[in-house]
DNA sequence: TATCAATTATCAAAAATGATAAATGTTGTA
DNA sequence: TACAACATTTATCATTTTTGATAATTGATA
């Protein structure tokens, strides 16, 4: 028995699973770790990324259809943020999960050199 | 800046969303958390999962490939479980993201029931 | 060899991807 | 109003990948 049992998350496998098919791909995970700093619009994220427009355009609104990202209009353009609490923990466990032993700039082991101060 | 910038990622988002592809799919995913409570055999999984052995044993293989579960074979059966310290602090956080709103079983609230101390 | 456990091969159907073109919606301006 | 410019979305297409099912194969044990 873990923190969620299987019982549970069998429920919800889909839907879980269908969240994640969103994050599984480099675009669209790039787009999310963007949105981690706060909303942006599809300009930005698109200069940042280097996600063609129309596709980019395509996976937000995939994104947006599965909850996962909300959206705001201000004049002409359309800003994006993470839609909840849960997509956010999400990410920045996957950001810890997979930057520890990447390079020692997690908790698991201080680096002094290292100046990116680690808030979890 | 978030827990790990974008740089960073960027250089990992291939990587990343490679293993995420992997847990994107509901049989995997079920797959995946019933490794969270320790290692099991395929027909384990088969039996728990409901998976057909076939395709389950080809998403195992992408998943060793991938390095997300590694495997011992003891007799004629072969165990899987979770790569290393990484995958599993991934299904701990992804359960904790989504579990939390759904039903209060969460470190939220200690269930004495729970006999598997969880060591995040 | 017979049996059990797991893997690999094969195939058709479904879905995702990247590129390009066309169509919206919004704002400012004549 | 009409029109142009900008920001975003939608449509379309060929290619690739994934999927679920079935059959065949490998590996280990008695």
């Amino acid at each position: 028995m873990d923190i969620l049992n299987l019982e549970q998350l069998r429920e919800r496998a889909g839907e879980v699973s269908g969240l994640l098919k969103l994050l599984s791909h480099p675009n669209r995970l790039l787009v999310a770790c963007e949105m981690m700093e706060g909303e942006r619009s599809v300009s930005q994220i698109e200069t940042s990324t280097g996600v063609k427009q129309p596709n980019l355009s395509r996976d937000l609104a995939r994104m947006r259809e599965a909850g996962l990202v909300t959206t705001r209009r201000e004049a002409k353009q359309v800003f994006y943020r993470l839609a909840d609490h849960r997509i956010e923990a999400l990410m920045r466990a996957m950001c810890a999960a997979f930057a520890s032993d990447l390079k020692p700039q997690l908790n698991t082991s201080p680096s002094p050199a290292n100046d990116q101060g680690v808030t979890q």
